[in-house]
RNA sequence: GGCGGCGUAGCCAAGUGGUAAGGCAGGGGCCUGCAAAGCCUUUAUCCGGCGGUUCGAUUCCGCCCGCCGCCUCCA
């Protein structure tokens, strides 16, 4: 069965069908780096996540580009009100986004260009579109003329007569001198408010517009014309929609294949806001003591086009999950000596994780397909019915579903400290000697201490609490 | 005002024109000295509400309510 995804342009699902065969060119819209990133952000980076590592998973080499946005109105204003630099301020939030990359279990793009190391591939975009007449200038800065693109909207699906300018109250239509206001800059003049952040270039001095940056890389990177390129949903209009433009026009080549857009988090059903008190880092939840793993499993768990509904109720069955499937393994890797085959169970286990990931990356009915596996294992395993080759065939399997989740792996290793084995021991005589008060008693002081005791059928077994 | 999405058990969440996956939590049971883990069983006569199409709708259509997104620099 070919992979199917959702292609937003079309909106509709599409067989995979990469340019070149066996590899996929991934653009993701990233960051701007001016502060921590809210649990929403990593939604996307999540979702992105999963679909990087489920094309890996099938075979695919994937080359994956994401952008840092390190220059913008926002960082501009957060300069001035600080008094940092922009690089202190960028670096800073830089380093703190790929620590919580790291905390999520999010794996690397081959590389993270940032808009400030790329305005000489921004400026000649810009002069390429420039030639072709697509732009004007005006007051110094230089615009993309919408109208000179058709095609315009296309991805939106948005018809620009409909299109209400500063329908969202975002921005003022005065702002800036444009023939239309639908048009959007590419280079903006400077201004005082701008402070030392400007580049004297051929087109003046200023700053680059902000869609520029994602069509000078995306193309510097992985061609004219590439796979995917992937985002929020609130990324379609404007911002993809410019860079479809603005790509097309200065190369003349189809830009990227297929879309796909993730919905929003949701907090409790509610849009996340300061003013709500619902808005999290991933900094903040850590802080409160929740499992880095557990927010993984939150956010991966829904379906991408699905708004993700996070409340802290999921958060603990999450976490409740997770220590099943370890519980799972810690059995498996307990079986000794002959017995009977997974082979079959293992097979169908893992073409219907494989059948859902394919179908627009249902994670859920994948998921599903693990549990049910890991039910029917556990009855095999009470009968006894299972033999050592088995059980590492059983692992491996929850290896490479792991490989694609990042959710399905073992325990983290942690030593049992003397004393607690010597505890154990302790009990175990306890019990030898029917003294099942102090046995009790012992298995309370282990859980204080924060190891959990279990009584199997070949002996105790202590796992952290 | 325009465009789009969502609303499924206590919570999270799949799904289909033919009568509701999975996880967590809860109830009962098996196992256990007791637990834990595991297993079995149970929990939506019903899929936001009201109509319509249909032999039949949660699934298609219309209206309403609620939540969310976009409408020029928000994942």
């Amino acid at each position: 069965m070919a992979i199917r995804f959702y292609n937003s342009m079309h909106r509709a699902k599409e067989d995979l069908q990469p340019i070149e065969p066996g590899k996929v060119g991934l653009y993701t819209c990233g960051p701007t780096i001016y502060n921590f990133a809210h649990i929403g952000n990593f939604r996307a980076y999540m979702f992105e996540d999963l679909l990087k590592r489920y094309l890996r998973y099938r075979g695919y080499e994937v080359h994956h580009i994401m952008n840092l946005t390190d220059v913008e109105d926002k960082l501009i204003r957060t300069c001035r009100e600080t008094g940092e630099s922009l690089k202190t301020i960028t670096t800073r939030y830089a380093q703190a986004f790929f620590e919580d990359l790291d905390t999520l279990g999010i794996e690397r793009a081959e590389a993270y260009p940032a808009a400030t190391d790329h305005v000489p591939e921004m400026v000649a975009m810009i002069k390429q579109l420039r030639d072709k007449g697509h732009t004007y200038e005006s007051e110094g800065s230089i615009y993309f003329r919408i109208s000179s693109f058709p095609e315009y909207g296309k991805l939106a699906h948005i018809n620009l007569d409909e299109l209400q300018a500063g329908g969202s109250g975002r921005v003022d239509s005065d702002e800036y001198e444009r023939e239309d206001v639908r048009d959007f800059a590419l280079w903006k003049a400077y201004t005082e408010d701008d402070g030392d952040v400007f580049w004297e270039t051929e087109l003046g001095k200023g700053r680059p517009g902000w869609h520029i940056e994602c069509s000078a890389m995306a193309t510097k990177y992985l061609g004219n014309h590439f796979d995917i390129h992937c985002g929020g949903v609130d990324n379609i209009f404007p911002h993809h929609e410019n860079e479809i433009a603005q790509s097309c026009c200065a190369t003349g080549h189809q830009f990227v294949n297929l879309w796909m857009h993730c919905a929003h988090l949701v907090v409790e059903g509610k849009k996340m806001s300061k003013s709500l008190g619902n808005f999290y880092t991933l900094r903040d939840l850590i802080a409160k003591g929740y499992d880095p793993l557990a927010i993984r499993w939150v956010l991966v768990s829904t379906h991408y086009r699905q708004p993700n509904n996070f409340t802290f109720e999921a958060l603990d069955a999450a976490g409740h999950s997770i220590q099943r499937v370890r519980d799972f393994r810690v059995r498996l890797g307990e079986v000794k000596g002959p017995g009977g085959s997974l082979d079959e169970a293992i097979a169908a286990c893992e073409q219907a994780f494989q059948d859902a990931l394919d179908d627009d990356l249902n994670i859920a009915v994948g998921l599903a397909a693990v549990f049910d596996f890991i039910r029917d294992t556990n009855k095999r395993l009470d009968a006894g019915d299972i033999g050592e080759d088995a059980s590492k065939a059983a692992l491996a399997l929850l290896d490479r579903l792991d490989a694609v989740t990042g959710i399905l792996g073992a325990a983290p290793e942690r030593a049992v400290p003397e004393e607690i084995q010597q505890l154990v021991l302790d009990r175990q005589q306890a019990r030898r000697d029917k003294n099942f008060a102090r046995a009790d008693e012992i298995r309370d002081t282990l859980l204080a201490q924060g190891w959990v005791l279990e009584d199997t059928a070949d002996g105790p077994r202590v796992k952290p609490a």
